[in-house]
DNA sequence: TTTCATGCTTGTAATTATTACATCTTCGTG
DNA sequence: CACGAAGATGTAATAATTACAAGCATGAAA
């Protein structure tokens, strides 16, 4: 907890209860999860919790650069207390979100594309992920 | 017009007035449009046409490989004419999303990573726009 | 040609994710 | 202790999407 305090400071930001949690349940669960799923997974102990509290913690940790977003799953963001480049696969069976080793792009070395800046790069593959592979074919479908 | 009534009835579908103009709004902008977009740029020839009737024929599009879907920008989903692979860009400034020239990657030579299957390959780079970063420029910001 | 079934389209209502905003709380400083 | 700014909260509004019930159109069968 003490090194979640220090992660949060050492980018100029107060440590309040809520940062902390909400940056050690990221911390703690690397499941890419949603604003719901923070919100659920922290309002038993916190009770008096907003949605919208994690919706403006998020975002200010998105632009100090303490975690990074995703938009694999259509409707809704996802978070992840990773920020280092990686690349995520995305079941459309389970809906499971889950990292997958690193694919070496040739792209993410270049700053720039035609004249267009990169900040950051997502590669997203999206398919059946072994589990449901598996069920289905001993479902026999 | 006949192109993409063949291209309808290729895959088995029935090739109605609405479904025609969908798909055909897509081949002529080539904007990664969102629902939004496409309701507003036909509803002045179609008066009658609904929102819903986009959703489910993009939707099944969408299952017969007619057309590709994009979640880059977040909130809202997007549509491509174009199925081969290509990468996008969108500029966080001006909310454009563009072609890239392809990112030949190796990932997207094997069919299954880590046991998982993969059926499709996003690659989404984020930045700010070759236009954007002129204009930022000149107005010394 | 009428009849009918089926698939397509429509519009409304409901749901879900997100943002706006006004208010209340907390905490460090003087 | 008192003040002020930053942080947290809750409600209401908005935006994207889905559910669903009902109307319409079209092509095959009679």
């Amino acid at each position: 907890m003490k090194l979640i305090q220090d992660k949060l400071e050492s980018k100029g930001l107060r440590s309040s209860q809520q940062r902390m949690k909400i940056l050690q349940y990221l911390d703690q669960h690397r499941t890419h999860p949603t604003v719901e799923e923070i919100y659920n997974g922290l309002v038993k102990e916190m009770p008096t919790l907003s949605r919208t509290t994690i919706y403006n913690t998020l975002q200010l940790f998105l632009e100090h650069a303490l975690i990074s977003g995703l938009t694999i799953s259509g409707s809704e963001s996802r978070f992840d207390f990773e920020t280092t480049p990686h690349s995520h696969f995305f079941c459309k069976e389970c809906g499971v979100v889950m990292d997958v080793e690193k694919v070496d792009c040739p792209c993410e070395n270049r700053g720039v594309i035609s004249g267009n800046r990169i900040d950051e790069v997502h590669l997203y593959l999206k398919g059946v992920c072994k589990n449901c592979l598996t069920k289905s074919k001993g479902g026999k479908k």
